[in-house]
DNA sequence: CCGCTTCACGCAAACGATTGCGTAATGAGG
DNA sequence: CCTCATTACGCAATCGTTTGCGTGAAGCGG
């Protein structure tokens, strides 16, 4: 039942010459050793008889598996698909394949599937995390593994990270409500256990001080989750606090949809009543009305990035000395998106 | 700089036995033919020491790499990252790790794709199509490679299948239209080289001429894509017709949320003039106005069924005899949602 | 005390590809 | 005609595990 897989073996049989040979004469590289009949005797047979190379086999004695692993807390958030079709643009043409696992941002499971991607030998590992501290990917790069982080840095590390210039974010948008007139602003943060969550509201307290906005600390209000429920929450609690405000800086989308629904819920609608800006540009953003104003990261080149960064990495650790250096730090633009959620303050 | 990974061969030194004792001693299917003590002398020099199987070289000498592949169309339509992780929800806890592809449903593409995970020795395919006709799984399944098949079915083969319950989804929804006095019933069918565009269309024939209704052929009207410009454009063209409806039995949710788009262009509203219905329930649905009545595919549901047919063929492959054989074909329930795009026919 | 079985472990051959080294054969130069 | 370099390929070890088979020792019954 099961067709046996053709070998080098096989091919080499059927042409007459060493197992070596028909190595060599298949690796491009070390197939001008050879007479030029011969490689072409030997190709020609190869792809008569359908040979595929094992890479498991070339993969024990090389020590490279073409495969990278890709360590995401969850892949039904939606920012994460387009980071893996970038990541994979880059690999794949490579003849590189990826092992994607969900940690689900626990520790135990983190652990758990770092060994499921060693165990396999992966030549790299992209971990886009959001929890701040998880120090068991730092083992793997101590033991050689080369390892990029995606969307946020491990601190005391030579670890190359690619992140979102979250600051420009905070600060484009805030540049933005302020020429429609708001003056104060309130921002609805995320976990703050989260590095985006922690960025986002670091950079707005900065921003806002640099803009010499009026800081009211009961303007900040932290949800506790990334999701719309938290937002409404969070909103009405803003309200309840009785601090007047025109306009939410939200730390996600997600939270400034809850928001806005909070606030109609209070009466207040968006963005005649209030402004509401949100962050990520997700998907389907635009079907929900007010179609949401935003920062856009791009999730897709942020990907394309780390990947890049990784090869570079890779060929570092194999000696293949290509002169490009991996660079510690990589910060991507992030884009102003103007839509229907903010609006010339009334009061004004 | 790389630490060297600890093998069989060191414990073995350590210890002072031979390497093989320690492959058995490890294995707890063959431990119990060594003496306890040595047993757990191994063991505990093995933890000790750090050690982790090589599950390159174990696959190479068993055939067996704990890897299995999942291709899909498309990672970044929201469909099939709950599949995933369906399949992940059953895989994951058994030790097998996953090597995800994204086709872009190209032949070229899928080919490729498909060399990549037999390459590195997947024990198994699972294999998430939309087009018909994709001939190259095939060929792996007849080579002895486990696979099986999610939202498809490959015509004339044994390849086990898993399929959702598109026609009851179908009836519920006519059903509940027709409960809501609705009579002249449009359908805004899929493409129809897709799958599940086909077999939604099919369904719909079948149920409404079961069902008693007036199917006049201009009410059925095709899109050229799932996606909401298609959607609105059929809608237009639907009204253009001149034929008379009161509801729209959308394929997907993308062209239901365009269709309410078109109609709305003309002046009609969803649902005071005319029902709309979805289909496949996305992610984030619920946050678009109107809330679209759907019928909701159990995706999760679906990735953990082909997952746990994969592993009943894998079973059967390796010898393993477990008296559960893989079902050629598993038909999945669908739940009917109804939200706000539905009303009581205004004509009735 | 001998011969048998049983037990517990060692030996070595796989698995398929890669690669340093060795070595025939060829050619050229003196 | 001999020497030596070069070319073109073969040999065999190696990667880390698994596993069929062999074997020494221990145990046991007669």
């Amino acid at each position: 039942m099961v067709k046996k897989r053709v070998t080098l073996k096989d091919i080499a049989a059927e042409v007459g010459v060493h197992v070596s040979t028909v190595s060599r004469a298949l690796d491009p590289a070390l197939s001008d050793t050879l007479t030029p009949e011969v490689v072409t005797k030997i190709r020609d047979t190869a792809d008569s008889l359908g040979y595929r190379p094992n890479r498991i086999a070339a993969g024990l004695r090389t020590n490279r598996t073409m495969t990278v692993g890709v360590m995401i807390p969850d892949i039904t958030n939606v920012i994460f698909p387009p980071i893996l079709r970038g990541i994979e643009s880059v690999l794949e043409p490579l003849g590189y394949a990826t092992i994607i696992v969900n940690t689900d941002s626990e520790a135990e499971r983190e652990n758990r599937l770092l060994n499921v991607l060693r165990d396999r030998g992966v030549d790299g590992i992209i971990h886009a995390a959001v929890l701040l501290s998880d120090p068991c990917i730092t083992h793997a790069a101590e033991d050689g593994v080369p390892v990029v982080t995606l969307n946020r840095m491990v601190e005391n590390s030579r670890i190359p990270y690619v992140i979102n210039d979250e600051e420009a974010g905070v600060r484009g948008m805030l540049q933005h409500l302020i020429g429609l007139g708001h003056r104060r602003i309130a921002h609805l943060a995320g976990p703050q256990h989260l590095s985006t969550g922690q960025l986002r509201q670091a950079a707005f307290r900065k921003v806002a001080e640099e803009l010499a906005l009026d800081l009211d600390e009961r303007l900040i209000v932290e949800a506790s989750r990334f999701d719309e429920a938290e937002g409404r929450r969070a909103a009405t609690d803003l309200l309840a606090s009785g601090a007047r405000f025109t306009a939410i800086l939200c730390a996600n989308d997600r939270l400034a949809l809850g928001a806005i629904d909070g606030l109609a819920a209070q009466g207040l609608a968006c963005p005649a009543d209030v402004s509401v800006t949100g962050f990520n540009d997700m998907s389907f953003l635009e079907l929900i009305r007010p179609r949401l104003t935003t920062v856009r990261i791009q999730q897709y080149d942020a990907g394309r990035t780390a990947a890049d960064v990784l090869l570079k990495l890779i060929a570092a650790e194999t000696g293949t000395e290509t002169g490009a250096e991996a660079p510690l730090e990589t910060i991507l633009p992030v884009e102003l998106v103007i839509r229907d959620s903010t609006a010339r303050c009334a009061d004004s």
